[in-house]
RNA sequence: GCGGAUGUGGCGAAAUUGGCAGACGCGCAGGAUUUAGGUUCCUGUGGGAAACCGUGCAGGUUCGAUUCCUGUCAUCCGCACCA
């Protein structure tokens, strides 16, 4: 045996896989099930993998081996998302093509994920960007507007100054750009929106359904923000006490209801432009309006949120149940998106309110039990308390919980408000002012208004430009390619306009998985029969920080495909495992931007793929964030030369009985954790057998090959070297081995015995001994535990005897 | 403010129907082999002189609690003027 070569060992595997690809998926295997693993496809850039995508791949490469070994038909894919950022930045600096970008990108991309060793199917990659995977994008664009589920409206919408481009709310959380990270406003424009409020409770279901860490879930329903209360109609007076119209409002709070004060509507609210000539200071309700559109921007960089607000004189509410006239504000702190873009103001019980009368000396009306001369006390504290209330007719003296309900009849009962259920999540702002997406395949015609492109005709290739800049309008860049823009209308053939907006870079990522099942279909986005045998993804393995956009729109989407009968699966994904982050030494998380990336191809290079894969899951759990050091990665590497020495020690076949048990113990714990990909223990465990195999100083040719076997999956190269050259063969031809439950636990084991509950001494004893058994041994061997009158035995066969003695 | 997760040696971390806390690895200490060693091998390694004490802190349930319950503190993450 000479010394283990790890550059060139790991060149001629990856060379071998590469040439016979044994990792090929195969549509309808005849007898293997099935097992679908996913790896969250990268966004390709011109650069180097980082440590995250080392972190993020290995899991699932590993089940995807390990299942493999078990007998699945394993599909295990990858591809590039392209459109967006990376590509686009690289085009506006340097001028040169995107599609050169996501080519010269990719397969960089490519060369790096071989010299991991991951055992992607290759012949099923694609570009989000490629014309012949977004042409079924956009397929998917026009079912959604034939189905009514993609509207274009005239409003306000998130957009950033500096991208020049509208975003979605999930694009722009905390006021963010998520692309440069810059403030967003709100600007007017023309929109595409999907309807994916409508899918709220299906999502909801989605997220409850899959297997998923629980933080991850919460983010994801925090996100849609489901909560249940009343649409209440308060009638509206001029202020002679004529009728004028109704206001409503949606409150969560209806027993507080007795306690409203004043009225608080959104600035945008249509009430005012509706009842424009009963309102005595218009002037000054449409300046403060003025106002707050341009307000957002700063509001987010103060700390202090100032409350704002503006009477609308002349018009007045009244309370429902009590008659009271009460004034009515537009203020800012009331979000026009949200429930009916009106509230029922109570300062004694919410936080808000309290700000908001305080500074504008609006009288306050305690409804509920409790301190509120500093602050409102608000729900989740009464709730808790189960206080009663005050001042509300016959519900005076109740607790809230028997009151709200009864509250709730009356007001059902004078039909003046019913439950409704609200949603904060929004509808998908889905077009984008830039050159580097997916074209909408709509046509405007001056005479047939919104006309879709044909499907015959798809796709609307993304014309080819030099210039990659959005116009000074706010057009996108593709506004200015005149022979694209203008064309016929396919329904009467007169001049006619494409519409020069592109999909936001979610678009080609909320389907991808569907496409792997059949990449190359030119009739549809994949086969029925063939998604219909791959199913749902069985594992997805991904980062957790695309949680609330990535994964709610891949739900939406594959909802929707399959209430159109595209698809045959509601489900995209059974589990999703979310990557925990790569820190540095200081604790932050490993990223380009911050220059203290360590680079994948470093560690390989330094170490080899095999090293580099396992070290980084010695580290800590899949789904815990662990801090990245070289410091000891010189476990991994001795193990492996261990490993490798491994060819020296063998002697003898079959399985020794010096080696039975924990052989079939290993088995048995690898397999589980794989499947779990705790990758962390599998990995100790296998130290643990090297171990007695050098204290044994020996190891035989079917203990050695079910060994490899189970190292495989960890360290793939190292492993089918060992295996051709001890077993003349491919290891791949193998077998996941079988362990034997009688082989788990050995005929003497040890048993702690604890006297009054602390532990006294470990004895040998014969597995599955009878109590009596356990305490004649004690009393033939051990007797001097024994230090008083045992008045109590607790025994647990195999774990535990407590013996209680009274001294 | 709301919601979620986490809290264990010098370090990364193990431990689930409640049953020997700290597996495995690093580091550290001592020893052996070696001309040499940032090599290899062996031994030890939670604290304490000891009785004992130890899983953020304080209680509780139990023969027995890192694990279950109540309260509390800290850190991280998500959302946030959502009525």
């Amino acid at each position: 045996m000479g010394e283990y070569n790890f550059k060139e060992v790991e060149k001629k595997w990856q060379e071998k896989w590469d040439k016979t690809k044994p990792f090929k998926a195969i549509d309808f295997h005849p007898t293997k099930p099935k097992y679908y693993v996913l790896y969250e496809f990268p966004n390709v850039s011109g650069g180097n993998l980082h440590l995250g995508h080392l972190k993020g791949t290995i899991p699932a490469d590993v089940l995807a081996r390990y299942k493999r070994f078990c007998g699945y038909n394993v599909l295990f894919p990858i591809g590039g998302d392209a459109f967006g950022l990376p590509a686009e930045n690289a085009a506006l600096k340097t001028g040169t093509d995107p599609r050169e970008f996501v080519k010269n990108g990719m397969k960089k991309f490519k060369e790096q994920f071989k010299a991991i060793g991951l055992s992607f199917d290759w012949d099923r990659s694609f570009c989000t960007s490629d014309p012949d995977y977004y042409k079924w994008t956009q397929w998917i664009f026009l079912q959604l507007l034939k189905h009514g589920k993609a509207y274009k409206q005239r409003g306000f919408v998130n957009y950033c100054p500096n991208c020049k481009t509208t975003l979605s709310n999930e694009d722009s959380q905390g006021g963010k750009c998520d692309r440069c990270g810059g403030e967003v406003i709100q600007k007017e424009r023309n929109v595409w929106y999907l309807k994916m409020k409508e899918y709220s409770e299906k999502l909801l279901q989605n997220v409850d359904r899959v297997q998923m860490a629980e933080n991850l879930k919460q983010s994801q329903r925090n996100w849609i923000g489901k909560s249940e209360g009343m649409k209440v109609k308060f009638k509206l007076e001029d202020k002679n006490g004529k009728d004028l119209s109704n206001l409503e409002i949606f409150t969560t709070c209806i027993e507080t209801i007795y306690g409203v004060t004043f009225m608080a509507v959104a600035p945008e609210n249509k009430i005012i432009d509706t009842l424009k000539t009963h309102i005595t200071n218009l002037d000054e309700v449409l300046a403060y309006r003025k106002k707050t559109e341009l307000r957002s921007e700063f509001d987010r960089k103060s700390d202090q949120k100032e409350k704002t607000g503006c009477e609308i004189k002349g018009i007045y509410a009244v309370n429902p149940l009590t008659g009271r006239k009460i004034p009515v504000y537009a203020a800012d702190f009331v979000l026009n998106g949200y429930g009916t873009g009106a509230v029922m103001a109570v300062p004694t019980h919410d936080q808000r309110d309290y700000e908001f009368a305080e500074k504008f000396n609006i009288p306050l009306i305690q409804v509920l039990e409790g301190d509120v001369s500093k602050q409102a006390v608000e729900k989740g504290e009464y709730l808790a308390n189960n206080s009663k209330l005050l001042n509300s007719a016959e519900f005076s003296g109740m607790p809230v919980k028997e009151a709200k309900p009864k509250i709730i009849e009356k007001v059902e009962k004078l039909g003046l408000g019913e439950k409704v259920t609200n949603y904060q999540m929004q509808d998908w702002s889905f077009n984008r002012q830039r050159y580097w997406g997916e074209p909408f395949p709509v046509i405007f015609c001056p005479h047939c208004g919104v006309v879709p492109v044909p499907e015959k005709d798809l796709p609307v290739l993304l014309p080819r430009t030099n210039d990659y800049n959005p116009s000074l309008n706010g057009d996108s860049p593709l506004a200015k390619i005149k022979d694209w823009v203008n064309c016929k209308c396919p329904q009467c053939g007169r001049d006619a306009k494409r519409e020069t907006d592109t999909m936001p870079n979610w678009a080609g990522s909320s389907w991808y998985w569907l496409r792997y099942t059949d990449p190359h279909n030119d009739s549809a986005l994949a086969d029925y029969e063939k998604l219909k045998y791959w199913g749902s993804v069985d594992c997805y393995t991904g980062g957790t920080e695309h949680i609330t956009r990535h994964v709610l729109y891949a739900f939406f989407w594959q909802n929707f495909l399959y209430e159109i009968g595209a698809v045959p699966t509601r489900d995209p994904f059974i589990r999703k495992m979310g990557s925990g982050l790569i820190l540095d030494d200081q604790g932050k998380k490993m990223s380009k931007s911050s220059k203290n990336g360590v680079s994948t191809m470093e560690v390989i290079d330094k170490y080899g793929a095999d090293v580099a894969r396992m070290h980084v899951h010695f580290l800590g759990g899949y789904e815990d964030n662990t801090p990245w050091t070289y410091q000891g990665i010189t476990g991994i590497t001795s193990f492996l030369d261990k490993v490798w020495s491994l060819q020296d020690m063998i002697k003898g076949e079959g399985i020794s009985k010096e080696h039975i048990f924990a052989l079939n113990r290993l088995i048995k714990k690898v397999g589980e954790d794989y499947e779990n990909l705790h990758l962390n223990t599998a990995i100790s465990a296998l130290m643990i057998f090297m171990k007695k195999i050098k204290d044994d100083k020996f190891i035989t040719l079917d203990e050695l090959k079910a060994f490899l076997v189970l190292l495989n999956p960890l360290a793939p190269h190292i492993t089918s070297e060992m295996y051709e050259k001890v077993f003349k063969g491919d290891i791949l031809t193998e077998t996941w081995p079988k362990y034997d439950e009688k082989y788990l636990v050995e005929d003497v084991v040890s048993l702690p015995v604890q006297i009054n509950g602390k532990l006294a001494k470990v004895i040998s004893v014969p597995n599955e001994a009878t109590e009596q058994t356990v305490m004649e041994i004690i009393k033939a061997s051990h007797q001097s535990i024994l230090t008083g009158e045992v008045i109590k035995t607790i025994y647990i066969p195999g774990k535990i005897l407590n013996l209680i003695i009274k001294k």
